[in-house]
DNA sequence: TAGTTTGTACTACGCACCGTCGTATCAGAC
DNA sequence: GTCTGATACGACGGTGCGTAGTACAAACTA
């Protein structure tokens, strides 16, 4: 098993900045090469007043700390979120529980769900069966079982 | 939806104080009464040399976050975790989810179940019957308050 | 081709958190 | 009244993050 790189804890501006990513993942579509500095400031210069150097330095913090990949694109870089939201989400939630060295997993767990709504909690039975699907079929690879790297 | 306190991030050091807290709270039983920045200095003392004092200014910091709680004893102080290890776990993972605000919790989750083992799936769903038979009877009151110790 | 723009790289500063401890001080036991 | 065990308070250095300035290279433009 790969161990992936830990999951570092994200600055409330690196977090408003990971945001715009994703958002501009989901808009692109599938062909979405990433953003630049300027596109990421621009869409920030909206609602607060930032420099443009303030947005490249977050940004090349957040490269470092391998939660985004940049590209070259001419002289300027095009930056994409190395991760999900979900899947960056799973993998510091998971780093809490392995970290944390709890002796009663299922007691920690009991007390995940009891701050859970009933709407989590189906969420949470749907990824149960859906794991539990995968395993049935092991054969059926492709779709599911592209690891989010 | 009465959001509770944070779970503020630990330091090695404060992560170290709270497993001795914890360590005692199992050995001491039912009337345990809390630990003296004393006793945790002696104990932290046979692995690595650190002066009293810091142990103090940790096991205050602590207190300042409400993670331990502390109760006069003669001039000294006797401090106790506020919550177990398994509640604190469970509140830092929560508090990642929610405050990574997700679009897609079922896929989170599905993340998070992709990097957990079969007994973690087996504690999981455990938990999960818990629950349910909780809400099943909620006439049965007292199984609700009573903490898993 | 010289100036303007657009982009990065590097450096820096202030603040908050944390590991680390020293010193001051205070309440009791002799 | 001094000694002991305890706290309170303050401090210093490192690191992470928000913030941004400056220096410099490449590419357009007049």
């Amino acid at each position: 098993m790969p161990h992936s790189a830990h999951a570092p804890r994200l600055g409330d501006l690196e977090r408003v900045v990971m945001d715009r990513l994703w958002e501009s993942t989901v808009a692109g579509g599938d062909g979405f090469a990433g953003v630049t500095v300027r596109e990421v400031h621009e869409a920030l210069e909206k609602d607060r007043e930032i420099a443009y150097t303030t947005v490249m330095t977050v940004l090349d913090r957040l490269a470092k700390k391998d939660l985004v990949t940049r590209e070259r694109d001419g002289r300027a870089w095009r930056y994409l979120p190395a991760d999900t939201r979900e899947a960056l989400t799973a993998r510091t939630m998971r780093r809490t529980l392995d970290d944390m060295e709890v002796t009663d997993r299922r007691s920690a767990l009991l007390h995940f769900l009891d701050g859970a709504s009933t709407d989590e909690i189906a969420d949470l039975k749907a990824a149960l069966a859906e794991v539990e699907a995968r395993s049935d079929r092991p054969a059926s690879r492709g779709a599911r079982s592209r690891r989010p790297r």
